[in-house]
RNA sequence: GGCGCUAUGGUGCAACGGUUAGCACGUAGCCCUUUCAAGGCUAAAAUACGGGUUCGAUUCCCGUUAGCGCUACCA
């Protein structure tokens, strides 16, 4: 009945399910990464689907997006992507199905769009009861009769709706508290019924996918009871829910674009490293047990399980996000970084492709080596460290005024240059002692003129330790800068 | 308003009836030092409140409060 077929080894099936409606949501790269997590773990399959069930507000250009932040964070799914859009055949002969069989009855009500949450009535008072659980269709007696009818499910009298969480545990509903929901929207001119709604494509899509484990946010919970009736309507088998809790800004509030960044693609042009992003998220939530902060793919592959997810929500904290990030720009063997240093000059044109191989590549892993504990994000090696990767830096305002006040500066330098220029050996200790003499000499103390080398030759107050620069950037190329720079102190 | 979920330092997680309530981020201080990071050490900082149950509650139960979710012909 459909083109999935894959088995993985498990018969473990996952979904993740995207709305493009937006770009993916930090809180949706994380139910991504739990699905994910999950399906690898039990050697099952995960699939993508996109619910584009509402014609109004998708648009298709953003699945782009959502694609490209799945794959930045290493999110290979097995099957898909597939779209609901494309399989409204199913759901209208599933509504049929249910219309026959009386789960399901045709509403005449005129439709009532939502006006937007429980802040209508302002001041005292209650607000107001906005909606008749039991619609009065259902007893066969059309209220707007002519008009063309939606189909919704006939909630059962009484009773309750059990369903299994994997991270809430058993839960139950009382069915007089769901309302009839619509299934099927109301057709246009020629059509019986128009596109499905949320819970019966679902639904249709999770049993015709044979989805056993639906992992999702803490947000459908009370959506599940309904779609857990719809299941057995249609003679289904219901999955295994685990639902995974809200992420949150910093003031518990759900985390919105007030918060700051939740586009996961943000944060990939911002240039935190994917795996960092990652092992962020992965915590956020969960926990493998111990105290275990840094998890690679495999840690991460080796302990993950629903029951471990926690069930409170979370706050999404920027500041150990880039904690994650310092810790892998130092922690990843430098082979495994590089390339996405390499990535970041090429994006501002700082690359050079002699660095590629051979001695060249020896130099840009030496260079990218020394620098990396004082980078935060990718875009510090082509900004803050610019000048290790071009000759086309400015020197920063604030460094000169630190460490350029001394008069003595222009002097030293000078007498510095001249002393480097000629050294038969180019090394840390002879670039140390040459420079320690020249300071001697002037009667000065050796960091006053080793802090005025540093802002003369990378143009920054803040760099590697200055004999280390020296030997990666080159005699010739230090020797000209700190010439460079003397004009400049004879005009001010 | 109704229904539901949750509640450990500022933040993320541990402790799943008995610990001096642990780890990490952040914060502060110290060490290291040639700037700045990194690294090392130290410190401040929490069981929301009130009732039970129990020899004993962070842990189990009830209530309160707070936050969040659902309550749409959105997903």
């Amino acid at each position: 009945m459909t083109e999935s077929s894959t088995t993985g080894q498990s018969g473990v099936r996952v979904r993740f399910a995207p709305s493009p409606t937006g770009y993916l949501h930090v809180g949706g790269g994380r139910t991504a990464l739990f699905n994910w997590l999950y399906a690898r773990k039990e050697r099952g399959v995960m699939v993508l689907r996109i619910e584009d069930t509402d014609a109004e507000r998708n648009k298709p250009e953003l699945v782009e997006g959502i694609v490209e932040a799945l794959k930045w964070l290493g999110l290979a799914w097995d099957e898909g992507p597939f779209y609901q859009s494309q399989r409204t055949a199913l759901y209208q002969e599933a509504g049929k199905n249910l219309l026959a069989n009386g789960s399901a009855f045709l509403c005449h009500c005129p439709p009532e769009k939502y006006v937007g949450g429980d802040h209508a009535v302002e001041g005292a008072g209650p607000t107001q009861v906005r909606r008749i659980v039991r619609c009065s269709c259902r007893d066969g007696k059309p209220s707007t009769p002519g008009t063309k009818p939606a189909l919704r499910f006939k909630v059962p009298l009484g009773g309750i709706t059990k369903f299994k969480d994997a991270v809430f545990g058993e839960r139950e509903f009382a069915n007089d508290d769901i309302e009839d929901f619509v299934l099927l929207r109301s057709g246009k001119e020629g059509e019986e019924f128009g596109q499905a709604m949320y819970q019966m494509s679902v639904v249709v899509d999770d049993v015709d996918m044979r989805i056993t484990h639906v992992i999702r946010g803490a947000d459908h919970i009370s959506n599940t009871p309904k779609q857990v009736l719809l299941y057995r309507a249609m003679g289904a088998q219901e999955p295994i829910f685990a639902h995974v809790p809200l992420i949150l800004g910093a003031d518990k509030s759900r985390l919105s674009k007030r918060h700051g960044a939740t586009d996961v693609n943000m944060y990939r042009r911002e240039g935190f490293l994917p795996e960092a992003f990652r092992n962020f998220l992965a915590l956020l939530g969960w926990a493998p047990g111990g105290d275990e902060e840094f998890l690679r793919t495999n840690d991460l592959l080796g302990k993950f399980s629903l029951e471990g997810v926690s069930r409170t929500n979370s706050v999404f904290d920027r500041a150990k996000l880039e904690w994650f990030n310092t810790q892998y720009l130092q922690k990843l063997s430098i082979e495994e970084l590089l390339p996405a240093v390499k990535e970041q000059l090429k994006q501002d044109k700082l690359w050079k492709e002699e660095w590629a191989s051979g001695a060249g590549h020896e130099w840009f892993s030496k260079t990218v080596d020394m620098l990396r504990s004082r980078v935060r994000l990718l875009p510090d090696f082509s900004s803050w460290s610019r000048a290790f990767f071009s000759d086309e830096f400015e020197i920063d305002a604030a460094a000169k005024a630190k460490f350029w006040k001394d008069e003595r500066v222009p002097g030293l330098l000078e007498k510095l240059a001249d002393a480097l220029a000629t050294l038969p050996e180019w090394n840390h200790d002879a670039c140390d002692h040459a420079s320690r003499k020249v300071a001697e000499e002037g009667g000065v103390k050796a960091g006053l003129l080793i802090n005025a080398t540093r802002v003369a030759i990378v143009g920054q107050a803040v760099a590697p330790p200055l004999f280390d620069t020296m030997v990666v950037l080159g005699q010739e190329r230090v020797v000209r800068r700190l010439r460079a720079v003397l004009p400049g102190f004879k005009k001010s």
